[in-house]
DNA sequence: TAGATTGTTAATCGATTAACAATC
DNA sequence: TAGATTGTTAATCGATTAACAATC
Protein backbone atom coordinates (compact mmCIF):
# COMPACT_ATOMS: atom_id res chain seq x y z
CA UNK A 1 0.00 0.00 0.00
CA UNK A 2 3.07 2.26 -0.29
CA UNK A 3 2.06 3.97 -3.12
CA UNK A 4 2.58 7.77 -2.89
CA UNK A 5 -0.48 10.19 -2.63
CA UNK A 6 -0.12 12.74 -4.97
CA UNK A 7 -0.27 16.46 -3.90
CA UNK A 8 -3.33 17.12 -6.20
CA UNK A 9 -5.97 14.44 -3.92
CA UNK A 10 -4.66 15.45 -0.63
CA UNK A 11 -5.20 19.06 -1.45
CA UNK A 12 -8.60 18.37 -2.66
CA UNK A 13 -9.54 16.05 0.54
CA UNK A 14 -10.45 19.25 2.57
CA UNK A 15 -13.05 20.16 0.14
CA UNK A 16 -14.59 16.76 0.23
CA UNK A 17 -14.18 16.86 3.95
CA UNK A 18 -16.44 20.48 3.87
CA UNK A 19 -18.79 19.53 1.33
CA UNK A 20 -19.42 16.20 2.92
CA UNK A 21 -19.87 17.74 6.39
CA UNK A 22 -22.44 20.15 5.10
CA UNK A 23 -24.86 17.21 2.88
CA UNK A 24 -24.24 15.62 6.66
CA UNK A 25 -25.74 19.11 8.07
CA UNK A 26 -28.99 18.95 5.67
CA UNK A 27 -29.51 15.42 6.71
CA UNK A 28 -27.93 13.71 4.04
CA UNK A 29 -27.10 10.42 4.45
CA UNK A 30 -26.48 8.72 1.34
CA UNK A 31 -24.64 10.17 -1.76
CA UNK A 32 -23.38 8.75 -4.77
CA UNK A 33 -20.08 9.87 -6.75
CA UNK A 34 -22.23 11.13 -9.56
CA UNK A 35 -24.40 13.41 -7.29
CA UNK A 36 -21.16 14.71 -5.41
CA UNK A 37 -19.28 15.12 -8.41
CA UNK A 38 -22.20 17.59 -9.62
CA UNK A 39 -22.53 19.51 -6.50
CA UNK A 40 -18.55 20.08 -5.97
CA UNK A 41 -17.53 20.52 -10.39
CA UNK A 42 -15.70 17.49 -10.91
CA UNK A 43 -16.05 14.31 -12.34
CA UNK A 44 -17.36 11.47 -10.67
CA UNK A 45 -14.12 9.20 -11.67
CA UNK A 46 -12.09 11.75 -9.92
CA UNK A 47 -13.74 11.23 -7.19
CA UNK A 48 -14.01 7.56 -7.16
CA UNK A 49 -10.10 7.21 -7.96
CA UNK A 50 -9.10 10.05 -5.35
CA UNK A 51 -11.63 8.24 -2.54
CA UNK A 52 -9.43 4.63 -4.21
CA UNK A 53 -5.90 5.80 -2.82
CA UNK A 54 -7.38 5.28 0.33
CA UNK A 55 -9.38 2.24 0.49
CA UNK A 56 -12.64 1.39 -0.46
CA UNK A 57 -15.06 3.54 1.06
CA UNK A 58 -18.68 3.01 -0.68
CA UNK A 59 -20.67 0.25 -2.04
CA UNK A 60 -21.49 -0.87 -5.33
CA UNK A 61 -24.64 -0.31 -6.83
CA UNK A 62 -25.48 2.09 -3.77
CA UNK A 63 -22.85 4.59 -3.06
CA UNK A 64 -21.52 6.30 0.14
CA UNK A 65 -22.73 6.51 3.21
CA UNK A 66 -22.02 10.71 4.35
CA UNK A 67 -21.31 10.02 7.86
CA UNK A 68 -18.53 7.19 7.55
CA UNK A 69 -16.77 8.40 4.17
CA UNK A 70 -16.45 11.61 6.64
CA UNK A 71 -15.42 10.21 9.41
CA UNK A 72 -12.84 8.25 7.34
CA UNK A 73 -11.42 11.68 5.34
CA UNK A 74 -11.39 13.42 8.76
CA UNK A 75 -9.00 10.45 9.77
CA UNK A 76 -6.74 10.61 6.77
CA UNK A 77 -6.68 14.27 7.59
CA UNK A 78 -5.82 13.75 10.87
CA UNK A 79 -8.04 15.17 12.20
CA UNK A 80 -9.01 12.75 14.74
CA UNK A 81 -5.64 13.76 16.54
CA UNK A 82 -4.54 16.62 17.56
CA UNK A 83 -1.24 18.04 16.96
CA UNK A 84 0.45 20.87 19.27
CA UNK A 85 1.66 23.75 17.78
CA UNK A 86 3.26 27.25 18.44
CA UNK A 87 2.42 30.32 16.53
CA UNK A 88 5.60 32.31 15.99
CA UNK A 89 4.99 36.10 15.45
CA UNK A 90 2.17 37.73 17.06
CA UNK A 91 1.44 40.83 14.58
CA UNK A 92 -1.80 41.77 12.94
CA UNK A 93 -1.63 38.35 10.93
CA UNK A 94 -0.71 36.07 13.97
CA UNK A 95 -3.57 37.55 16.40
CA UNK A 96 -5.92 37.44 13.41
CA UNK A 97 -5.27 33.21 12.45
CA UNK A 98 -5.44 32.74 16.25
CA UNK A 99 -8.87 34.51 16.44
CA UNK A 100 -10.30 33.31 12.71
CA UNK A 101 -9.24 29.71 13.02
CA UNK A 102 -10.49 27.19 15.28
CA UNK A 103 -7.24 24.72 15.09
CA UNK A 104 -9.15 21.90 17.02
CA UNK A 105 -10.99 21.42 14.01
CA UNK A 106 -8.30 21.14 11.59
CA UNK A 107 -6.40 18.83 13.68
CA UNK A 108 -4.16 21.12 15.82
CA UNK A 109 -3.80 22.54 19.44
CA UNK A 110 -2.44 25.48 19.92
CA UNK A 111 0.30 25.50 23.14
CA UNK A 112 1.93 28.35 22.76
CA UNK A 113 2.27 31.78 21.22
CA UNK A 114 5.61 33.98 20.70
CA UNK A 115 7.19 36.82 19.58
CA UNK A 116 10.04 39.07 20.06
CA UNK A 117 8.79 42.63 19.81
CA UNK A 118 8.42 44.06 23.42
CA UNK A 119 4.72 45.81 22.27
CA UNK A 120 3.73 42.28 21.89
CA UNK A 121 5.71 40.31 24.51
CA UNK A 122 3.15 39.73 27.87
CA UNK A 123 -0.25 40.70 25.89
CA UNK A 124 -3.44 38.20 25.74
CA UNK A 125 -4.16 36.79 22.19
CA UNK A 126 -6.59 34.41 22.37
CA UNK A 127 -6.27 32.42 25.63
CA UNK A 128 -2.72 32.78 25.72
CA UNK A 129 -0.23 35.67 27.04
CA UNK A 130 2.53 35.79 24.77
CA UNK A 131 5.93 34.48 25.44
CA UNK A 132 9.31 36.04 24.52
CA UNK A 133 10.67 34.07 21.70
CA UNK A 134 13.88 33.55 24.16
CA UNK A 135 11.93 31.06 25.66
CA UNK A 136 11.57 29.09 22.60
CA UNK A 137 14.25 26.42 23.73
CA UNK A 138 12.93 25.58 27.01
CA UNK A 139 9.55 25.32 26.28
CA UNK A 140 10.07 23.38 23.60
CA UNK A 141 12.15 20.90 25.54
CA UNK A 142 9.38 20.77 28.08
CA UNK A 143 6.27 20.55 25.63
CA UNK A 144 7.66 18.85 22.49
CA UNK A 145 5.53 20.92 20.22
CA UNK A 146 4.96 19.10 16.69
CA UNK A 147 3.90 21.71 14.55
CA UNK A 148 4.94 25.05 14.34
CA UNK A 149 2.93 28.01 12.36
CA UNK A 150 5.34 31.04 11.26
CA UNK A 151 3.73 34.47 10.79
CA UNK A 152 7.13 36.52 10.76
CA UNK A 153 8.94 38.79 8.60
CA UNK A 154 10.37 37.31 5.95
CA UNK A 155 14.39 38.33 6.69
CA UNK A 156 14.11 35.76 9.68
CA UNK A 157 11.36 33.15 8.82
CA UNK A 158 14.26 30.79 7.38
CA UNK A 159 16.73 30.78 10.20
CA UNK A 160 13.71 30.71 12.72
CA UNK A 161 12.08 27.87 11.00
CA UNK A 162 15.74 25.71 11.05
CA UNK A 163 15.77 26.51 14.89
CA UNK A 164 13.05 25.09 15.56
CA UNK A 165 13.18 22.04 13.16
CA UNK A 166 16.52 21.40 15.54
CA UNK A 167 14.11 21.44 18.03
CA UNK A 168 11.82 18.95 16.98
CA UNK A 169 9.18 20.34 14.96
CA UNK A 170 7.60 17.99 12.22
CA UNK A 171 5.47 20.65 10.24
CA UNK A 172 5.34 23.74 8.91
CA UNK A 173 2.69 26.63 8.24
CA UNK A 174 4.41 29.71 6.89
CA UNK A 175 2.56 33.15 6.35
CA UNK A 176 6.26 34.45 5.24
CA UNK A 177 6.86 35.67 1.91
CA UNK A 178 10.41 33.62 2.36
CA UNK A 179 11.02 29.90 0.98
CA UNK A 180 11.59 27.59 3.91
CA UNK A 181 14.68 25.25 3.26
CA UNK A 182 15.08 22.49 5.53
CA UNK A 183 17.99 20.16 6.86
CA UNK A 184 14.71 16.80 6.14
CA UNK A 185 12.89 17.85 2.77
CA UNK A 186 10.13 14.99 4.43
CA UNK A 187 9.25 17.93 6.55
CA UNK A 188 6.09 19.14 5.29
CA UNK A 189 5.96 22.83 4.74
CA UNK A 190 2.59 24.33 4.13
CA UNK A 191 3.63 27.78 2.38
CA UNK A 192 0.31 30.81 2.69
CA UNK A 193 2.14 33.15 0.37
CA UNK A 194 -1.00 35.88 0.63
CA UNK A 195 1.40 38.27 -1.84
CA UNK A 196 1.70 35.98 -4.41
CA UNK A 197 -1.76 34.80 -4.92
CA UNK A 198 -2.90 38.65 -4.96
CA UNK A 199 -0.50 38.99 -7.98
CA UNK A 200 -1.83 35.70 -9.84
CA UNK A 201 -5.30 37.33 -9.27
CA UNK A 202 -3.82 40.75 -10.95
CA UNK A 203 -2.71 38.55 -13.65
CA UNK A 204 -5.83 36.47 -13.87
CA UNK A 205 -7.69 39.95 -14.54
CA UNK A 206 -5.76 40.74 -16.91
CA UNK A 207 -5.47 38.53 -19.15
CA UNK A 208 -9.29 37.03 -18.52
CA UNK A 209 -11.81 37.99 -21.68
CA UNK B 1 -1.29 34.08 -29.63
CA UNK B 2 -4.54 32.95 -28.28
CA UNK B 3 -3.01 29.66 -26.76
CA UNK B 4 -4.79 29.57 -23.08
CA UNK B 5 -1.81 30.30 -20.15
CA UNK B 6 -2.41 27.29 -17.91
CA UNK B 7 -2.70 27.87 -13.84
CA UNK B 8 0.48 26.39 -13.13
CA UNK B 9 2.35 28.79 -15.16
CA UNK B 10 0.67 31.69 -13.92
CA UNK B 11 1.03 30.38 -10.13
CA UNK B 12 4.52 30.27 -10.73
CA UNK B 13 5.04 33.64 -12.13
CA UNK B 14 4.93 35.83 -8.65
CA UNK B 15 7.53 33.09 -7.78
CA UNK B 16 9.75 34.15 -10.70
CA UNK B 17 9.29 37.67 -9.78
CA UNK B 18 10.16 37.56 -5.99
CA UNK B 19 13.80 35.92 -7.44
CA UNK B 20 14.66 37.82 -9.46
CA UNK B 21 13.59 40.61 -7.48
CA UNK B 22 16.03 39.82 -4.85
CA UNK B 23 18.72 38.99 -7.19
CA UNK B 24 18.33 42.62 -8.70
CA UNK B 25 18.43 43.57 -5.16
CA UNK B 26 22.05 41.95 -4.69
CA UNK B 27 23.30 43.83 -8.00
CA UNK B 28 23.14 40.21 -10.66
CA UNK B 29 22.11 41.93 -14.24
CA UNK B 30 22.37 38.69 -16.09
CA UNK B 31 21.59 34.81 -15.12
CA UNK B 32 21.08 31.96 -17.44
CA UNK B 33 18.06 29.32 -16.83
CA UNK B 34 20.53 27.17 -15.93
CA UNK B 35 21.71 29.26 -12.82
CA UNK B 36 18.23 30.77 -12.25
CA UNK B 37 16.55 26.86 -11.57
CA UNK B 38 19.25 25.82 -9.35
CA UNK B 39 18.00 28.50 -7.14
CA UNK B 40 14.53 27.87 -7.50
CA UNK B 41 14.85 24.12 -7.41
CA UNK B 42 13.12 24.09 -11.10
CA UNK B 43 14.82 22.26 -14.00
CA UNK B 44 15.64 25.16 -16.51
CA UNK B 45 13.60 23.54 -19.09
CA UNK B 46 10.51 24.48 -17.11
CA UNK B 47 11.75 28.44 -17.19
CA UNK B 48 12.33 28.29 -20.56
CA UNK B 49 9.33 26.83 -21.43
CA UNK B 50 7.53 29.48 -18.76
CA UNK B 51 8.46 31.92 -20.44
CA UNK B 52 8.14 31.44 -23.96
CA UNK B 53 4.61 31.00 -23.25
CA UNK B 54 4.60 34.99 -23.00
CA UNK B 55 7.35 35.66 -25.11
CA UNK B 56 11.45 35.34 -25.97
CA UNK B 57 12.52 37.50 -23.37
CA UNK B 58 15.91 36.04 -23.49
CA UNK B 59 19.16 35.64 -25.62
CA UNK B 60 20.89 33.28 -27.40
CA UNK B 61 24.20 32.29 -25.94
CA UNK B 62 23.77 35.32 -23.18
CA UNK B 63 20.96 34.76 -20.96
CA UNK B 64 18.32 36.63 -19.39
CA UNK B 65 18.60 40.45 -18.30
CA UNK B 66 17.18 40.40 -15.03
CA UNK B 67 15.91 43.67 -15.13
CA UNK B 68 14.30 43.35 -18.34
CA UNK B 69 12.74 39.88 -17.26
CA UNK B 70 12.07 41.30 -14.21
CA UNK B 71 9.64 44.27 -16.17
CA UNK B 72 8.32 41.43 -18.26
CA UNK B 73 6.93 39.23 -15.74
CA UNK B 74 5.22 42.54 -13.60
CA UNK B 75 3.63 43.96 -17.19
CA UNK B 76 2.76 40.23 -17.10
CA UNK B 77 0.91 40.26 -13.84
CA UNK B 78 -0.35 43.20 -14.57
CA UNK B 79 2.00 45.29 -11.77
CA UNK B 80 2.34 48.26 -13.94
CA UNK B 81 -0.76 49.17 -13.43
CA UNK B 82 -3.25 49.26 -10.53
CA UNK B 83 -6.96 47.48 -10.08
CA UNK B 84 -8.97 49.21 -7.68
CA UNK B 85 -10.52 47.18 -4.71
CA UNK B 86 -12.46 47.25 -2.15
CA UNK B 87 -12.10 45.17 1.49
CA UNK B 88 -15.47 43.77 2.24
CA UNK B 89 -15.58 42.76 6.24
CA UNK B 90 -12.86 44.62 8.18
CA UNK B 91 -13.07 41.85 11.27
CA UNK B 92 -9.50 40.80 12.68
CA UNK B 93 -8.71 39.18 9.04
CA UNK B 94 -9.46 41.81 7.09
CA UNK B 95 -7.68 44.67 9.10
CA UNK B 96 -4.45 42.16 9.46
CA UNK B 97 -4.98 41.82 5.62
CA UNK B 98 -5.16 45.79 5.46
CA UNK B 99 -2.05 46.41 7.69
CA UNK B 100 0.49 43.50 5.78
CA UNK B 101 -0.08 43.33 2.59
CA UNK B 102 1.42 46.38 0.40
CA UNK B 103 -1.14 46.13 -2.25
CA UNK B 104 0.18 48.89 -4.29
CA UNK B 105 3.23 46.44 -5.00
CA UNK B 106 0.48 43.57 -5.95
CA UNK B 107 -1.31 45.53 -8.43
CA UNK B 108 -4.07 47.03 -6.20
CA UNK B 109 -5.29 50.55 -5.00
CA UNK B 110 -7.34 49.82 -2.29
CA UNK B 111 -9.68 52.11 -2.22
CA UNK B 112 -12.78 51.49 0.41
CA UNK B 113 -13.72 49.73 3.18
CA UNK B 114 -17.04 48.10 4.17
CA UNK B 115 -18.62 45.96 7.19
CA UNK B 116 -21.79 45.60 8.73
CA UNK B 117 -21.02 45.58 12.37
CA UNK B 118 -21.67 49.24 14.23
CA UNK B 119 -18.00 48.29 16.54
CA UNK B 120 -16.43 48.55 13.01
CA UNK B 121 -17.80 50.91 10.88
CA UNK B 122 -16.57 54.36 11.86
CA UNK B 123 -13.34 53.00 12.99
CA UNK B 124 -9.91 53.70 11.35
CA UNK B 125 -8.12 50.86 9.40
CA UNK B 126 -4.70 52.19 7.58
CA UNK B 127 -6.09 55.11 5.82
CA UNK B 128 -9.21 54.41 5.95
CA UNK B 129 -12.53 54.80 7.84
CA UNK B 130 -14.56 51.62 7.62
CA UNK B 131 -18.00 52.36 5.73
CA UNK B 132 -21.74 50.90 6.33
CA UNK B 133 -22.00 48.00 3.41
CA UNK B 134 -25.31 49.49 3.18
CA UNK B 135 -23.31 52.17 0.71
CA UNK B 136 -21.68 49.91 -1.14
CA UNK B 137 -24.14 50.20 -4.32
CA UNK B 138 -23.59 54.15 -3.99
CA UNK B 139 -19.71 54.04 -4.00
CA UNK B 140 -19.41 51.27 -6.43
CA UNK B 141 -21.57 53.77 -8.86
CA UNK B 142 -19.66 56.73 -8.31
CA UNK B 143 -15.69 54.60 -8.25
CA UNK B 144 -16.45 51.63 -10.21
CA UNK B 145 -13.72 49.49 -8.28
CA UNK B 146 -12.80 46.56 -10.32
CA UNK B 147 -11.86 43.95 -7.43
CA UNK B 148 -12.79 43.00 -3.83
CA UNK B 149 -11.54 41.65 -1.56
CA UNK B 150 -13.64 39.18 0.80
CA UNK B 151 -12.84 38.41 4.49
CA UNK B 152 -16.14 37.84 5.63
CA UNK B 153 -18.21 34.75 7.35
CA UNK B 154 -18.89 31.93 5.11
CA UNK B 155 -22.53 32.51 5.06
CA UNK B 156 -22.52 35.52 3.32
CA UNK B 157 -19.73 35.38 0.85
CA UNK B 158 -21.44 33.95 -2.00
CA UNK B 159 -24.03 36.49 -1.53
CA UNK B 160 -22.29 39.34 -1.00
CA UNK B 161 -19.59 38.34 -4.07
CA UNK B 162 -22.68 38.18 -6.54
CA UNK B 163 -24.14 41.36 -5.73
CA UNK B 164 -20.49 42.95 -6.24
CA UNK B 165 -20.63 41.53 -9.69
CA UNK B 166 -23.69 42.84 -10.55
CA UNK B 167 -21.83 46.44 -9.31
CA UNK B 168 -19.00 45.41 -12.16
CA UNK B 169 -16.45 44.08 -10.08
CA UNK B 170 -14.03 41.63 -12.21
CA UNK B 171 -11.73 40.01 -9.76
CA UNK B 172 -12.09 38.27 -5.98
CA UNK B 173 -9.76 37.51 -3.19
CA UNK B 174 -11.60 35.12 -1.11
CA UNK B 175 -10.44 34.67 2.25
CA UNK B 176 -14.22 32.89 3.00
CA UNK B 177 -13.88 29.44 3.67
CA UNK B 178 -17.58 29.59 1.15
CA UNK B 179 -17.49 28.75 -2.70
CA UNK B 180 -17.56 31.49 -5.08
CA UNK B 181 -19.80 31.03 -8.16
CA UNK B 182 -20.48 33.62 -9.73
CA UNK B 183 -22.73 34.32 -13.12
CA UNK B 184 -19.80 34.96 -15.28
CA UNK B 185 -17.80 32.24 -15.17
CA UNK B 186 -14.51 33.98 -16.46
CA UNK B 187 -14.26 35.92 -13.53
CA UNK B 188 -11.48 35.16 -11.57
CA UNK B 189 -12.22 34.36 -8.25
CA UNK B 190 -8.24 33.52 -6.17
CA UNK B 191 -9.55 31.67 -2.70
CA UNK B 192 -6.94 31.50 0.15
CA UNK B 193 -8.91 28.59 1.87
CA UNK B 194 -6.90 29.04 5.55
CA UNK B 195 -8.28 25.98 7.05
CA UNK B 196 -7.90 23.70 3.92
CA UNK B 197 -4.56 24.89 3.96
CA UNK B 198 -4.13 23.77 7.83
CA UNK B 199 -5.75 20.84 6.84
CA UNK B 200 -3.29 19.40 4.23
CA UNK B 201 -0.76 20.30 6.27
CA UNK B 202 -2.14 17.69 9.14
CA UNK B 203 -2.68 15.29 6.23
CA UNK B 204 1.01 15.11 4.89
CA UNK B 205 2.26 15.71 8.78
CA UNK B 206 0.67 12.14 9.50
CA UNK B 207 1.57 10.57 5.92
CA UNK B 208 5.14 11.96 6.30
CA UNK B 209 7.35 9.16 7.18
C1' DT C 1 34.65 31.74 -35.32
C1' DA C 2 33.67 28.80 -31.17
C1' DG C 3 31.04 28.47 -27.08
C1' DA C 4 27.04 29.20 -24.73
C1' DT C 5 22.36 29.31 -24.09
C1' DT C 6 18.05 30.21 -25.81
C1' DG C 7 13.52 28.87 -28.18
C1' DT C 8 11.07 25.03 -29.61
C1' DT C 9 10.00 20.39 -30.85
C1' DA C 10 9.78 15.64 -29.24
C1' DA C 11 9.58 12.25 -25.39
C1' DT C 12 8.15 11.20 -20.94
C1' DC C 13 5.62 11.34 -17.06
C1' DG C 14 1.63 11.97 -14.21
C1' DA C 15 -3.06 13.23 -13.57
C1' DT C 16 -7.69 13.15 -15.27
C1' DT C 17 -11.37 10.99 -17.67
C1' DA C 18 -13.74 7.10 -19.76
C1' DA C 19 -15.14 2.47 -19.80
C1' DC C 20 -16.58 -1.61 -17.88
C1' DA C 21 -16.41 -5.79 -15.10
C1' DA C 22 -17.41 -6.79 -10.29
C1' DT C 23 -20.85 -6.81 -6.94
C1' DC C 24 -24.11 -4.98 -3.67
C1' DT D 1 -33.03 -11.20 -10.30
C1' DA D 2 -32.39 -6.52 -12.42
C1' DG D 3 -30.59 -2.04 -11.64
C1' DA D 4 -27.34 0.82 -9.82
C1' DT D 5 -22.99 2.24 -8.72
C1' DT D 6 -18.62 1.15 -7.12
C1' DG D 7 -13.55 -0.18 -7.78
C1' DT D 8 -10.24 -0.56 -11.20
C1' DT D 9 -8.12 -0.87 -15.64
C1' DA D 10 -7.38 1.47 -20.01
C1' DA D 11 -7.37 5.75 -22.82
C1' DT D 12 -6.69 10.49 -23.02
C1' DC D 13 -5.05 14.68 -21.93
C1' DG D 14 -1.91 18.09 -20.14
C1' DA D 15 2.27 19.36 -17.91
C1' DT D 16 7.07 18.52 -17.26
C1' DT D 17 11.46 17.16 -18.92
C1' DA D 18 14.85 16.16 -22.46
C1' DA D 19 17.01 17.08 -26.69
C1' DC D 20 18.73 19.83 -30.16
C1' DA D 21 18.72 23.15 -33.95
C1' DA D 22 18.88 28.16 -34.17
C1' DT D 23 21.50 32.05 -33.13
C1' DC D 24 23.64 35.48 -30.30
Amino acid sequence: MEKKISSAVINRLPRYYRYLGDLLADGVTKISSQELSQRMNLTASQIRQDLNCFGGFGQQGYGYRVQSLLDEIAAILGLDRLHSAVLIGCGKMGAALVNRITFEKRGFKLIGIFDNSPDVIGTTVGDFVVKDIAEIDEFCAKENPVAAFLALPREVAPDVARKLEKLGVKGFWNFSAGYINLEDKNIPVENVHLGDSLMSLSCRMNTAK
